[in-house]
DNA sequence: GTGTTGGCCACCGGCCGACAA
DNA sequence: TTGTCGGCCGGTGGCCAACAC
């Protein structure tokens, strides 16, 4: 039952605002997991070959379709897996394939209420809507009143009776509208959504509410998973969603009108595994995704995956994630923790990143569903300076962290580590025309990271952190550890450090300093504190999985991560660490531009447009939010090279020629500050003092 | 979508009184062909196995289900190919598998009227229903009235409102009506069948007219093939079976409540390629079989099948064939004549018995549909009597055949062959307990089918009588004409005959005599003469598909009639020559049970419960509408040695004790009414008056 | 500005006897 | 005996303003 071809912005529009299907000819990371979640079903992998955990391929083509009975919007999407060896820089992809949303077309999304999905009654238009999308209403008129035609997402035509009447006027449909919701069986709590296609013709699209089969008994389901990070639920108790009860007053036993059974997310375990097949094989294969579908994307923009693979993933780091509302009318934010890096499955996906993170929530009734995440779903933020440096942001209150007397939050009565932030990987939509989105981290801890360079190790060393503890209330940060992993080692820093033309890719790493008030001192290594006590896994699921980990998945690594399996072209070889090491021989030849990223919103700026540091003060402060007249002395920058310096040493034209980072440090310690002038090579240091990142 | 294991007589009584599945362990021929139509698309049968046009088969096992949506019955059916080394005699399970139907239980079928089908309305119970099916009505109360509950054939039970009120009384279905008839989808034409179960509980059951699935809008079809044979429509203009026009005001453009498009006959080409195949391997294969398709049954008893084979069919030949009525309350027969014996499909299926007959209805306007037909549907009938026989038969009017001036009726012009009548296979549900079902052919014209009478020339010979036609509008009777086919003579007719126990196993060859007043002489062989110029095939038609037939076919008619061939295991050999060659060591074990058949209505009369001449004499008159005092000097019968005799010559035990046939003859010409007293040995004639028959 | 409520009215589902075939 | 029709009645679909948040 394939659906119609619809109108891409029309499916868009009910898509939600979140839902950004890549364009043709894009690279993405297809994830096998992902797509198994995608099926209402579980998938047994065991019957498809081996794969990667993610696969490079290019969108071949895209076909935008909705479910003939439910409307219900998805796309098949065609896609190309890409060999190592065919690797492609997508520097310029990553940048400008999506063209901005200049023509972000009229649309209108409301979910409708009781009274909108009353039988007898009509459909309550909301102003703007019935302004904007709707055809002109002549005023004049009393009532004012005309007939709306909507097109639907098979074509099929709707006519409305559109009135505006009443005391206080409002906008109104009536007669039609009974018999719409009755035809697609519309409940309150489902949307509607109204968008005015570029011919001008007014187009209807449904969002259903995402309802389990039985019908209102089922449990509360709070916060789901939606398109690209996670769909919002408005609180106030299922019971306001009911379906009118209806109850006709046939005695007829048995044989109940059959309930809301429309299948979301048909996507079957067979087709994931022929997918899988596929993509092992390197053949293109065909996916369906159904945007509305309670499970993260499984097809990723390859830059976004880059970007947040770069950063070392640690318990503690604070992040916020983007979250659609209920009625899909906009997006809202969630902060969280990282409470554990762990890999999801590491029998049959070690390596993967697929949620990566376990997370805490800082609302997390409210969140209860997402206990993983993966991370290009979240945007880093410092949580650590928000304390620090509340009187400076205004966003602060929206963290609720209890704050310890020492000044540092608490979580359930165990210290919460405060990490150091880190750059971020820039998720989600931004234009910047700087080359790539390789971020050169600049922290005094991005020395420490530095030892752990070589981008082969990361998902290694972000499995270390799980690794090691002896105790599973504790957490042992690995400061100067040798690498643990028995990975092949494909290039060593220095050697990828040559390719680079002296660019910095210098690596986050969101360790805790050793110095920090509140933290026992650490100069033994090993040294383990407690952590998130409450969400943390027991000693024997981490050494459980770790071992089954390290003895099933030992053969996988090696094939995945080494360069020579990498480079073999005869065998699976969709290894980031080659796509990285490929990526790294582009750069340096093109202009980075510069851009900045903020903790809160993911904003860049573009350096060369400033021509004081007045300007760049100015900038940020607006930015931010922050009116500090020393921000300037708070400021650093880190060059090509990685070189940390303080901002405002020297003439501002040499300063953005050569500043390819700023970082606004929250910490006003002149020592502490001081030290962030060394070069990373041999500064062993820490600051408890998180930086608010700043790309340039 | 499997659907429900229902009791097998709601089965059959939604199936229809024609349908009878063939009992488990009975011996079938699986037709290809027909399975093939009851698929709703053509079946590419080149990529299939080359398989015998009839496999004989035993029935292992059948399933009685019911569509989950549409409440249509079907049955699926095991069937285990027979290899002719593994031939049974089936003379027995011929006769006594069919329990004979002692236990009929109660059932009624109705078609809904448009006042039935009505939105607002209930539902007219007709009284026998309310009185036979309905639980006892307590008529004390005023009104009457109770609560009826039906359990549908998934088990699901309906309550419904039944008052029995009005002036005059009747008995109505009313709350639950309207409901039953939304959920089930039911219009004005489609029936419903109450059924009391042998527990006691009351079922209901659906059979849904036979519509396209465009709507009210289709052409016209007239009558249509059903199960057994086929399925009648009452005439009336289709206008009357519209779905209530539901004209719902709203205004919604498009989307249409969608129209009846419940799947008739699902059977997939793919499926029937796969029994093929199976039956080509000699392995057990499935079947699905919807009784109310409108294609003619693909598994036909073999004794049917047999018996009819043994007929040596010819243009010319009267037979009358069994159709359900439109609301399947009762059978019709229509009569016919055979217009021309010729392969259905030379190509892909040379020899098949299958649609073998190209015939022509007294009544063509309301059998359009129906041109050709399997032997074993109809039954043959003198039709030449019938037009002398009109004072006589008051169902007389139902044959519109304009009469020539000489007494025989005539064709757009042409002169009309009076074929001699035969025995009568007994096609469908007669249960005899005479040895087999092979009917004892009397008529003089059998001594000449006798000449032709091997077997396995059945289908040869029949081919002739369309291989040799030098005019396409002439047909030569091929008289005396030498077996013309080269296959091999697996028996003598002799032989045959005395393997036979003295039982008359004479064809009925449907050969003009040479006396037929109307006539002209034909003692010189090939002497041709006009028949059925519009509907006779042309000279081209004709001599092509015979010789594509001999020359495609050549290798496949060897293996199937060959005797030496057929007796190879392993080689396909469903042999009918083999098959009714066994057929012939069992005949004579058997006691004929006695029955009584009239042209117009199938009935049977048990001579035993009759206790005088006078008793037979009413019984027979109210059976025909007849009141004629001089019946019984009308009235013939044969024993079981095929000597015919008047009825009244012996005392009335005797002759219920020897009587097996009853013939009433309509002609009053004493003449012509002697002859028949003659045993067929030497006789040789025409008589130009049809029976009555009766077989006793 | 819009969600909800209750009034009001018209339509129709549904039960009835009358009437006729 | 039963198909169809018109009458009648009550439930509800559906449009409306009032009211509340």
């Amino acid at each position: 039952m394939d659906g119609h071809t619809l109108d891409p912005q029309l499916w868009h529009a009910c898509a939600g605002g979140m839902v950004q299907i890549p364009p043709v000819n894009s690279l993405v990371f297809y994830f096998p997991q992902g797509h198994a979640e995608h099926a209402n079903v579980a998938v047994d992998f065991s019957s498809a070959p081996k794969i990667a955990p993610f696969v490079l391929c290019r969108i071949s083509s895209v076909k935008f379709l909705a479910d003939t009975e439910t409307d219900e919007v998805y796309a098949k999407i065609l896609l190309v897996p890409l060999l190592s060896t065919s690797l492609e820089l997508d520097c310029d992809e990553a940048v400008s394939t999506d063209s901005p949303e200049k023509e972000k077309p009229a649309s209108f999304a409301k979910t409708l209420t009781q009274s909108d999905a009353n039988n007898g009654g009509g459909f309550s238009v909301p102003r703007y809507c019935a302004e904007t999308i709707f055809p002109r209403l002549d005023y004049s008129a009393d009532p004012p009143v005309q007939t709306v035609i909507a097109k639907d997402v098979h074509g099929e035509m709707w006519k409305f009776r559109h009135i505006y009447r009443g005391t206080p006027r409002r906008h109104l449909l009536t007669t039609g509208w009974s018999s719409f919701v009755n035809q697609k069986k519309l409940v309150a709590g489902d949307s509607i959504v109204f968008f005015r296609a570029e011919n001008g013709e007014l187009c209807v699209g449904i969002r259903r509410t995402k309802r389990g089969v039985g019908g209102p008994a089922e449990s509360p389901t709070g916060w789901t998973y939606g398109s690209f990070s996670a769909m919002l639920r408005e609180g106030g108790g299922d019971a306001k969603f009911v379906r009118n009860s209806n109850s006709s007053s046939s005695c007829r036993p048995g044989n109940p009108t059959s309930p809301r059974g429309f299948g979301r997310g048909r996507t079957s375990p067979e087709s994931v595994i022929e997918a899988v097949a596929l993509a092992a094989r390197g053949q293109p294969f065909e996916v369906i995704f159904y945007p509305r579908a309670s499970t993260p994307e499984f097809l990723v923009k390859a830059s976004s995956v880059r970007a947040a693979m770069r950063v070392q993933w640690c318990p503690g780091m604070r992040f916020k994630m983007a979250f659609e509302t209920e009625d899909s009318s906009r997006i809202s934010w969630f902060m969280g923790t990282v409470s554990l890096v762990q890999v999801a499955d590491p029998i049959y996906w070690p390596n993967s990143p697929w949620r990566l993170l376990q997370v805490t929530w800082d609302e997390p009734d409210l969140l209860q569903n997402v206990s993983r995440v993966s991370p290009w779903l979240v945007e880093l933020v410092s949580s650590v300076p928000i304390i620090h440096m509340s009187p400076f942001s205004p966003s602060a209150k929206k963290f609720r962290l209890p704050v310890h007397p020492t000044g540092f939050p608490i979580f359930d009565g165990h210290l919460m580590i405060p990490p150091p932030f880190s750059g971020n990987p820039s998720a989600g939509g931004q234009t910047g025309t700087t080359s790539c989105l390789l971020p050169e981290t600049f922290s005094p801890a991005s020395i420490l990271g530095a030892r752990h360079f070589h981008f082969p190790s990361v998902f290694s060393d972000l499995n270390l952190c799980t690794k090691f503890p002896s105790n599973s209330l504790e957490w042992s940060p690995p400061l100067s550890d040798p690498p643990r992993c028995k990975v092949a080692d494909p290039i060593s820093p220095e050697k990828f450090r040559d390719k680079e033309d002296g660019l910095s890719c210098s690596l986050s790493i969101g360790y805790l300093g050793q110095d920090s008030p509140v933290k026992p001192k650490t100069n033994e290594k090993k040294r383990k504190f407690l952590l998130f006590g409450q969400t943390i896994v027991t000693e024997q699921q981490i050494i459980s999985k770790c071992s089954i980990s390290d003895s099933v998945s030992e053969n996988a690594n090696a094939a995945l991560f080494s360069p020579k399996s990498s480079s073999n072209a005869s065998s699976l070889s969709f290894s980031l660490a080659s796509d990285i090491r490929d990526l790294g021989h582009g750069l340096g030849t093109g202009h980075c531009k510069v851009f900045l990223e903020s903790e809160d919103v993911g904003r860049t700026l573009d350096l060369s447009v400033l021509g004081s540091y007045e300007e760049l003060h100015r900038r940020l402060g607006s930015m931010f939010g922050m009116e500090r007249s020393d921000m300037l002395s708070h400021l650093v920058y880190e060059d090509a090279s990685g070189i940390v310096r303080q901002v405002g040493m020297e003439p501002f034209s040499e300063f953005i020629r050569k500043a390819k980072r700023l970082t606004v440090r929250m910490d006003s310690s002149r020592s502490t500050f001081q030290r962030s002038f060394l070069t990373r090579g041999g500064f062993e240091s820490s600051t408890k003092n998180g930086p608010l990142s700043t790309y340039a």
